[in-house]
DNA sequence: AAATATCCGGAGAGGGTCTCCGGATAATCT
DNA sequence: AGATTATCCGGAGACCCTCTCCGGATATTT
């Protein structure tokens, strides 16, 4: 790879990250190539559709995420790693902008999968409780991931914010009990 | 109101109403408009908004839910009201696609507003159900909102449908008694 | 039948996504 | 260094979308 195709690509993760923070998930490409300073033909070879390209800006978060979960894995509770990981997941989405998107939108062929990636995490703490006993053994990863991303969703776009994200979250957890 | 109006906002109420079902709650307004028979501006005449049209093609869906929520207010225990009710949210939910989105989407200022008449219909659910006790006292009615839309989306988006809908319900549901 | 109020159609501005290829630039070879 | 080659860039442009505007057509009233 040349240096100056890396370094475009670079440049134009840190222009993405910044006005997707600004204007959301849904911030235009063309104005994101333009802040970059660079053509519409370039944000595309690099980042062929807008999934990859919030993929490449969220991947960072999403491993720090991942790897949360497995430190909590080797290290709390069941229940607690469980609950404390879900927290985590909340706090990233209300600070990142569009991160709650980018984990719902999955199936990024090219690049990095933040979909499959943050249920892979999740699918060892929810496996671990529910041998524990104290989870309903009935509700499977995609639930459990749903219940998350959804309450994260519905946090990071209701101007409410951080206390009504964790009164949701502990109703979601109280359900998840049997 | 002259009679050729009133005839092409029906016509353009029965034509959205199937371009939505077959394509989603985002289906171009343009080809709404064409297969309708009329030009764009036709449309945004009689319905200036996505939202506003949204609003109008669910109009009666939302109403028959209002509606079944007063007579669960008047002919159910509390508990089995709120359940009943969730349940039939969800099924309205998966039987029309992008029925949610127009219940999540509210302050349609001009015309009906599904969210709101929505949300009022919940808050005397879920205020009789906290009063006899069983309920979760702290959450409010954007809270339960949230929840059910919640599940409703993810159910009317996923394919997994019907079965995973109910389960997302039943943890919803349980997580909101005490 | 004429006058008036109302409504329609579609052209078009403005912006977004995505493609394509001639020209420019880095990397490699002699 | 100079030439060759592989790679990459830029932006014009096709196509679609939302939304507006107004001359002409249509209904209603006088």
């Amino acid at each position: 790879m040349r240096v100056d195709a890396r370094r475009n690509r670079e440049h134009l993760l840190t222009t993405a990250r910044a006005v997707i923070a600004e204007q959301g998930p849904e911030a235009s490409l063309n104005e994101i190539a333009r802040r970059a300073g660079v053509g519409p033909g370039t944000l595309y070879r690099h980042f062929p559709t807008r999934q990859v390209l919030l993929a490449a800006v969220f991947r960072d978060r999403v491993e720090t995420l991942c790897a949360r979960a497995a430190d909590l894995l080797a290290h709390t509770s069941p229940d607690e790693a469980l609950a404390l990981w879900s927290r985590d997941v909340l706090a990233h989405a209300l600070t990142d902008r569009g991160m709650s998107a980018s984990m719902t939108l999955g199936g990024a062929e090219l690049g990095f999968d933040c979909h499959a990636a943050m249920r892979s995490a999740a699918t060892g703490l929810l496996l671990r409780a529910q041998r524990e006993g104290r989870t309903r053994p009935d509700v499977d990863i995609e639930d459990l991931f749903q219940l998350v991303t959804g309450v994260a969703l519905a946090a990071s776009e209701l101007p409410g914010g951080l206390d009504r994200a964790e009164r949701l979250l502990s109703v979601t957890l109280a359900g998840l009990r049997r």
